[in-house]
Formats: C-alpha cells, sequence, structure tokens
DNA sequence: CGAAGGCTTGATAGACCTCAAACACAGTGG
DNA sequence: CCACTGTGTTTGAGGTCTATCAAGCCTTCG
C-alpha cells in the first residue's frame, strides 16, 4: 500500500460521485482533493468498525462491497445496508458519537479514511459540500426506508428481486454494471441476513426466479434477461434511490 | 387559530428540542424564535404532506401523533416512521426533493411550518444549528435501522414490546408519559402496519403480552408495570434513539 | 337507535423456518 | 495428483408462525 501515491486517485472518486449530484466549483473540488486520507485494506468478511466504537474518520469506499449489520443476542443477524465503491458508509459517525451497529467487508474491500476534523474543517469553509453530505445521509435513509417497506410488506419473491435490482442499479452507477449483467457479491445466506429470511429460504426462492426465467446466475455472475419483467416481479421503483439528478439536468 | 399569537410558544418547543441536543448561544436562539412559521391544525387519519410532493417548507409537530407511510400497489401499508411532539419529520425534503412516502396524522395534530428558504437562511448563518438538524435526521435513521432489525429478525411478541417500549421512551422525552404509563394513540390495525403483521395477530400477541402481566391496557392507557421485563421481552436497548446527551451532561 | 370503527374470536391455509444431510467446488498440503 | 477441508449451495421432511377469511361483539357518537 502506497497512500500518499494513492490519494489523487482517490479523492477523484469522491469527487466524482459529489459532482453526480451537483456541479462543483474550483475551489470546492480543490478542497476535496486537498483532504488528507489514507488508504486500507480489508479482506472479505473483516469488520471496519464495530458496533459501539466512536470513530474520529469516517471512510469512503474505492473498491469491494460490504454492510452493515447488527447482531441480536439471539445469535441472528440483521445486515441494515450495503455499501459500494463511492459510497461513505459511516457519515453518521460525524455526529452521532457512538456507532449502533458493525459495518464490514463481505469482500476484499479498500477504503480511504478522512478525519473528522479534516471533514468539518471542509465543511465550514464550504458549507455546500456540507450540504451534499448531508444529502447522502439522507439517500442512505431513503434506501432503508425501502428496504424497511420490503420486510414489512413484500413477498420473499418481491423482497429479493428488489434486492437484486437495488444492486443493479447501484453498481451500474459506479460502472459496475451494464443494464443487465454483474458480479453479485452476497452468498445466499447474507442475502437472507439482509432481507430477513432464512438461506434455506432465500435458495428456493432463487430457484423459483430462475425457474420463471427472470434471472440467470452462473457462478456469482448475475445476469438478468429481462428488466422490466424483474423489476415488475419486485415492485421496484428506483426513485427512492434519489440518483438521477446529474443525468436529470443534463450532465 | 391565530398563527401569529402562537408563534413565539411555538418556537419554544423547537427551542427546548434543539437545547436538548447541545447547549445554544444567545444569538442562535433568537434565530430560532424570529424564525417566521405558521401553524396549522390537522383532523385524525389526515395527510400533511403526500408521496411524490415537493414540499417547499418543514414542519414542526406541536402536539398529536402521526406517522410516515407508504401504499403499496398491492394495498397494504408499511408505516415507516412515527413522530410526537418535538419532531421534524419532513426535514429530509429540504435537500431530497420529492417525498417518496406520505406523511399523515394518526390522532389530531397540530404543526408548525417554516419555509426551507427560512430554515436555509438560518443554517447559512448558524452552521451549528444545521449541524443538530442534520443530528436529527441521523437520528431518525437509527431509529429506520432498528425497526428494521425488528421486523426482520424478531418475532411478533418482541416486535410488539419493542414498539411500546419506544414510544413509551419518546413520549417521556417530552413529558408524555411517566416512567410506566402513556396513552398509545395507534389503532392495533396501525401497529401491524408499522410492524409487518396482521391486525388480528397484533391483536393475539397484545393479549399474550398482558396475559403475561407485561401491559395493561384499559382504552387507549397503556400501563407498564415492570419496565425492565417488558424491555427484556422486547431485546430493547435505547441507544439507538441518542436521546440522552443532555442528561448525560448533567443539563 | 342505528351506524361505524375498533376489538375479539374461530377456523383454515400458506409462507417460511428449522433440522439434517448431501452435493459441488476451490484451495491446501502431502 | 489426489485425498482433505471448508464454504457455499441444494434437497427433503416436518413444524410453526403468521396471514386470511369470516363473523360476532363492544363502544362511541350522531
Amino acid at each position: 500500500m502506497a497512500p500518499a501515491s494513492r490519494a489523487p486517485r482517490d479523492a477523484g472518486l469522491l469527487l466524482r460521485k459529489l459532482e453526480s449530484i451537483a456541479d462543483l466549483s474550483e475551489d470546492e473540488k480543490q478542497a476535496i482533493t486537498g483532504l488528507p486520507m489514507t488508504v486500507r485494506a480489508f479482506g472479505p468478511d473483516t469488520d471496519i468498525v464495530q458496533d459501539g466504537e466512536r470513530p474520529t474518520e469516517s471512510c469512503l469506499v474505492l473498491d469491494g462491497f460490504g454492510c452493515g449489520y447488527k447482531l441480536l443476542p439471539s445469535g441472528k443477524r440483521q445486515i441494515v445496508s450495503v455499501f459500494v465503491p463511492g459510497d461513505i458508509p459511516d457519515l453518521q459517525s460525524l455526529y452521532l458519537g457512538a456507532l449502533d451497529h458493525s459495518l464490514g467487508t463481505l469482500v476484499p474491500t479498500r477504503a480511504a479514511f478522512v478525519s473528522h476534523h479534516s471533514l468539518r474543517d471542509m465543511m465550514r469553509h464550504h458549507p455546500r459540500l456540507g450540504e451534499i453530505l448531508w444529502r447522502e445521509t439522507l439517500i442512505d435513509a431513503a434506501i432503508l426506508r425501502e428496504w424497511l417497506i420490503g420486510i414489512g410488506r413484500r413477498s420473499a419473491h418481491a423482497r429479493i428481486a428488489h434486492l437484486l435490482c437495488e444492486l443493479r442499479m447501484r453498481f451500474a452507477a459506479v460502472g459496475l454494471s451494464d443494464d443487465r449483467r454483474y458480479d453479485l457479491p452476497m452468498t445466499q445466506a447474507e442475502i437472507g441476513d439482509a432481507l430477513g429470511l432464512s438461506t434455506v429460504h432465500v435458495n428456493r426462492v432463487l430457484q423459483d426466479l430462475r425457474a420463471a426465467g427472470l434471472i440467470v446466475l452462473h457462478g456469482s455472475t448475475l445476469t438478468i434477461p429481462n428488466r422490466t419483467a424483474l423489476e415488475h416481479a419486485a415492485g421496484f421503483d428506483a426513485a427512492y434511490l434519489h440518483q438521477n439528478n446529474a443525468e436529470r439536468r443534463g450532465a
């Protein structure tokens, strides 16, 4: 790892992310590329920060895939969020003190860490960047709401289809998927932990979806032959991702 | 309704709310009490703002009780949040454009509306107030996570007990409950919509909880004879409400 | 007094879980 | 090269939680 040499490139990812939300001035861009970052690499199934910790820095995911989760006394696990490259999964620690859940990788992942101090400093001088980060946390909450709706009121079939649609969309936004294919980075057990289902049931529902021709699964490569059909089965409406602002404005 | 005469008192509630999070300077207090607000009253089961709207103002709940919810094509409803006096349920619209769910009352409710413009203006001059509001939205997200965990991995009994614990805590924070008693403002159907359960099952579980002596329900008055017992049954840990900062700091 | 909404009860069905075991595949080491 | 291990997937059987349908009851309120 050579953090120093990587920092500029990594800030570029953050830059691209924030620019997809709003246009940035030169000043603001420089403030971002000037942020002191250190890159750390994590193996698969490794905690990045743990429930109860009080982090003094937040991280930007550079590559890989991971999730936020909480372990219950019963030993069960609930995954409450997933993060893809470009996401900033623990922004909440900036203002909330102790973390109320853990953050861990699911596959090997690299992340760039920025101290809360630097972030606060940046936002003090560039309030609009603060607003953009705030907006990020609001989108995370919107995704959370959609998950809640799914677990509360959708069938297992729709829930799984919905997750697959969401992942496709989020991967596509960072160039990790075309319209119909991506690498599914979760095991069936992990899908179950995210959707409140047992591994066995996830397996059976996936088989149903395959039999219905809604998905094709070769190894970890997921193909969606008919996107509309899958989204229909899922009751998927991408509005909650609040993702299209850049395109809508014609970027 | 005489908005003009009510405004000062209503700003007081907001003031108390924000002061429970952080100490405020005289300047900041004046900025808050100076916010132009208009008060509106709503009957029970009335929408305040609807899914898809683009509000230009946010509201502060003065009294009453309501929820955020979304209707599914199937006709089912999922309640994704509840709000009590002092809450600011649609702060997200400040930065997220179109609302991705509806906000409605469950009982008669009064709310004070402040334009996004005024809020942005206030935050521009008092960045720390913006941080406090940001923090509010982060707490809402933390509550959402806990709901997700409940619906995903807790039994119906624990889920219902958990909701009752959360409501007790949140009502107590605004003086609407002592340690053991409060007015439950939700019907059994609404509890079901919040927790992803059918009305019938909610009814049966409530009977179980009563039979177990964990709760006493006379009309809409809920009494909790043994708080520890109920919280244990619920797997309730209040940390996620991030509510104790004021007390911890000795306020 | 009738109507409406909420609560309660019974019966039945289905979605999903748990337990248990077998299978497939990749990586490891002898 | 081949057992060997570990992780992930698949299958089967049985059980339970929770939903659905349908009806009756109670309280409130006009």
